[in-house]
DNA sequence: ATATAGTTGAGTGTTTTAGTTGGTTTTGTG
DNA sequence: CACAAAACCAACTAAAACACTCAACTATAT
């Protein structure tokens, strides 16, 4: 299903960091690289991510961003929500009409699904359990994170 | 969560007509009113659910749409696909990436949600059953639907 | 100091949304 | 048959949202 871009590249981010947790911070250079966004419209979403207390910047040289709690704890529609703000405007509807207070049931149930799973669960996968141990293998450790 | 008007436009629409499936055809006119949405801007979403086979129209006085089958065999996926075709495409992402793989498989999984959900499921509610029940009754029946 | 990297705000082109206008069929009813 | 009710159809438009860019500033590790 479609979620808008601007979701899509937070979430994905968020997963970044949420992999990269034990490595240290990412900066959202590389993330915009990997990406193939625009570093300043990644800066933009991370603006909201921070304040919303998803994650923490720190400045200078070997900086970047990380989880400011724990992956378990980040829900999916926390995310997108952060970055969307309208996302969770249901819009103001006619309750005299039946449809639209089915709408608003449909619409919540959609969003606690979303709600249901977290960060860590998207990212507790056998996937990347793959994936780490692929990068244990080669000598050429360090600076190269998951993809070229 | 939000999904684009478009799709919450079709899909009260469309629960409006499941509501009404024994009371016969709907028309765009009065789903228009109730919405509050223009009727040119409806005929066009209902172009595309006709298109798309999910309702069917009669012409003439009398007439208006209803479904093209049964409630239980269409899902909330189907509306909002139909009238938001790049609503299933998931965007090329590369796939080097990790993180895009694992939003793949999350964004299957929330199509797989909405598509679990038919239309006869979101109507089949005690708020439908009590509504039916008020509307037998008072003493002025026919031409009113529910709401004014 | 200097380079790194976050932080902020303004600006821009494209796409989507929602609507409008103005028709043409089809069809039931008087 | 005339008429009105309704679906059908096509093109155009204004406004908003989206995706992105540019340019500057601030903090900090080395």
């Amino acid at each position: 299903m479609k979620i808008p871009s601007k979701g899509r590249y937070a979430v994905a981010a968020m997963m970044d960091l949420a992999i990269n947790e034990a490595l240290g911070p990412v900066t959202i250079a590389d993330i915009a690289e990997k990406q193939n966004i625009s570093l300043s419209y990644l800066e933009q979403l991370f603006a909201e991510l921070r304040r919303s207390g998803l994650v923490q910047g720190t400045r200078g040289p070997g900086g970047g961003y990380r989880l400011a709690k724990p992956a378990a704890q980040i829900s999916i529609a926390q995310i997108i929500a952060s970055v969307d703000d309208k996302a969770i405007d249901v819009g103001r509807m006619n309750s005299e009409y039946l449809p639209h207070a089915l709408w608003a049931e449909l619409s919540s149930r959609l969003f606690g699904f979303l709600d249901g799973i977290s960060l860590a669960d998207s990212v507790d996968n056998q996937q990347v359990k793959d994936w780490i141990v692929a990068q244990r293998e080669p000598k050429t450790r360090a600076s190269s994170r998951f993809a070229a």
